[in-house]
DNA sequence: ACGTCGTACGTAAACGATTACGCCACAGCA
DNA sequence: TGCTGTGGCGTAATCGTTTACGTACGACGT
């Protein structure tokens, strides 16, 4: 049976008659303020615990003027790189006595949504923006609230955010494909749906195309294609690029899950992997191991911690407010990437390469 | 630049002053209760919109005494089944004017930490706990939060919950495998670390038992191992499960994690798969398609989804406090699964079955 | 002309805490 | 004894709302 919704069943003043005190000496006594003797700071605290006495939080911020919450926005909640981060972010939120709410922003409507409600009914510190754009007047809504911004997975401006460096992961996966020998190179990039501009898909572009001219390789067009985030887009995009002639020798994905995608289509084309074509895509994402893809790492849940750690030191003054943190990111050498099939046809080096031998030893490169 | 923390910019009686009206007038203008001319109405909205104040919520919330909060309390939130249950509560609890108070209780520890002080304790309507077990102790100090308790993906006492049939899931399993002939099944079972006990483990072993009995099988104890859950659990309940001679045809996974993990253990093993040994598991995990792993399908989003939705119920006295919900789930047919090896050595059919080709036809049983 | 009623609005008392301020008793010191 | 300082505690103001109640006033019926 509840009683009265949200009217606790005894409340400070009851607990001060039941001592025999003042409420003061009470809010003082459950605070650890000074100005109650240790002996009567014992008894209330024994009797609150007796009566099961807890302070209303609402009160006590309304009067103290604190917020001790932080909203956390996130994409889509189901996708391993942002659990992850999500994950990571409550962390180190643990211990910091900060209640976190949550809100899954998947539309653009939605995300409008959020931002429109945003100062209306949620007062909070800060807001963790995990990877994904806002526009100039969403912004502006951040701005009215005063609550401190943190980008966790991406760049946003000039807030401060926790990311890896996109264009030298692409370059770790691009190079990989260089060095290993290939010269016809294609790119499946993804921008992920929303109409607002991200870094993510020019930065990784961006890596793509640096790299192949510092090797000195040409960049051609058509062998870049955009698709839909996802495996479905993966697999779209690969058949794309399937089509064209001749194909390139080696792809590098947007993103794990693109990759793999990519990899279905193969399949289904009957394209041997990695001795027809070879995919490199960004993540580690755990079915990279399973899928045998060789991939960049990045610490999802590492970043996640890290901006949560960020956002407690901008709230305790203790980070300048524009902090950008770069990640580390690391190639993880599979079975999906080999040297191209050389032009002339010779004896292949088909002899079936033990398809889990490498998920044994990860060779790390820098 | 943030103001004093906490503090509205602009609070109530700014307003009512620069209206010329009463704070009780605003109040009841922004608020749409009656008792204010429409005229004075839209004037103090489009005041209150140019100054961009909002309503103090905390302070709304002391008055009122309401809380339109909801927790949810989750034990893992990157595992896969359990965030696609938060995007289900999420989804479901979008439009109702809830704000959703994240809690991650990872270990022991945690859990007790949570229970003990109760962080979401006076500030919450109702929570909802994702998948874990709490002790008697703990369900008392749920009762002091004088909140709703909604279960997702599992059972738990009284409490109305959402979940799955784990015996019938488990007998669906196990069946395929009698069905395709095997005999020497065995299982690795998982408890998930808990000191606590879970309905999930029994249940699903209840299932596999019941449904060999059924059968006229002979359940032999030393097939049934007991692994840690996770991927590695699998593993190694796999090699436990091959160090017996003889060792089983074919074994059912308590989760589709495990199975992977067993997998694992037998590609290491050299053993084929599935002509060598046929492996099931439960969850229908993104991974199982990739791994071509035959499992039972549940729908862990729709669960969380159901559980959102029973909970909006309760807390609009539409549903009964004692609803248990048990969502359906089907057999997925995929390439880890087949008729035992025949017992006499015969021409093994060990053609390559294309271990692909069941991901295009998902065929699925009752 | 006079009650009566409904509407629009203001006044003020909560809601449950925190905290500045003041009071009192007692200890220390001359 | 008289003065001052300090620790322990109570009083009351306050945080920003909501809402029960009171009042003023125009409309209406008789």
């Amino acid at each position: 049976m509840r009683s009265m919704p949200g009217r606790p069943a005894v409340n400070m003043k009851d607990l001060a008659r039941e001592a025999g005190v003042s409420v003061a000496s009470v809010s003082r006594a459950l605070s650890d303020a000074p100005g109650v003797s240790s002996s009567t700071r014992r008894r209330i605290k024994e009797l609150a615990a007796s009566m099961s006495y807890t302070v209303s939080p609402d009160a006590s911020r309304l009067k103290r003027g604190s917020r001790n919450r932080v909203a956390v926005v996130v994409r889509d909640i189901a996708h391993w790189a942002y659990s992850s981060m999500l994950q990571g972010i409550m962390g180190s939120l643990r211990n910091a006595d900060l209640d976190v709410l949550l809100y899954q922003v998947r539309t653009e409507q939605e995300r409008r949504r959020f931002f429109e409600q945003l100062p209306a009914r949620r007062q909070v510190d800060a807001v963790i923006v995990i990877a994904f754009p806002i526009s100039d007047e969403e912004r502006q809504c951040l701005e009215l609230m005063d609550a401190a911004v943190v980008i966790a997975g991406g760049r946003l401006g000039d807030y401060p955010s926790v990311h890896i460096d996109d264009v030298a992961a692409a370059q770790q996966a691009t190079n990989h494909l260089i060095l290993a020998g290939h010269e016809r190179i294609g790119m499946i990039n993804a921008g992920g749906d929303w109409s607002l501009p991200y870094s993510q898909p020019a930065d990784r572009l961006h890596g793509f195309t640096t790299a192949m001219e510092a090797a000195g390789l040409s960049v051609i067009p058509e062998l870049i294609v955009e698709a839909p985030w996802g495996r479905t887009g993966g697999a779209e995009g690969m058949n794309r690029l399937l089509s064209i002639a001749p194909p390139p020798t080696a792809v590098f994905a947007f993103s794990d899950e693109v990759a793999i995608g990519a990899l279905r289509s193969l399949r289904r084309a009957a394209v041997t992997v990695p001795s027809g074509m070879s995919v490199v895509g960004i993540d580690d994402h755990p079915m990279a191991e399973l899928s045998d893809l060789t991939t960049v790492h990045q610490a999802a849940e590492g970043q996640g911690a890290r901006a949560g750690q960020l956002l407690l030191d901008i709230l305790g003054d203790n980070a300048a407010p524009g902090t950008q943190i770069t990640t580390p990111t690391h190639l993880v050498v599979r079975g999906t990437t080999a040297p191209p099939r050389p032009k002339r046809p010779q004896p292949a080096d088909d002899s079936p390469r033990h398809i889990y031998a490498s998920t044994e030893i990860d060779r790390k490169w820098g």
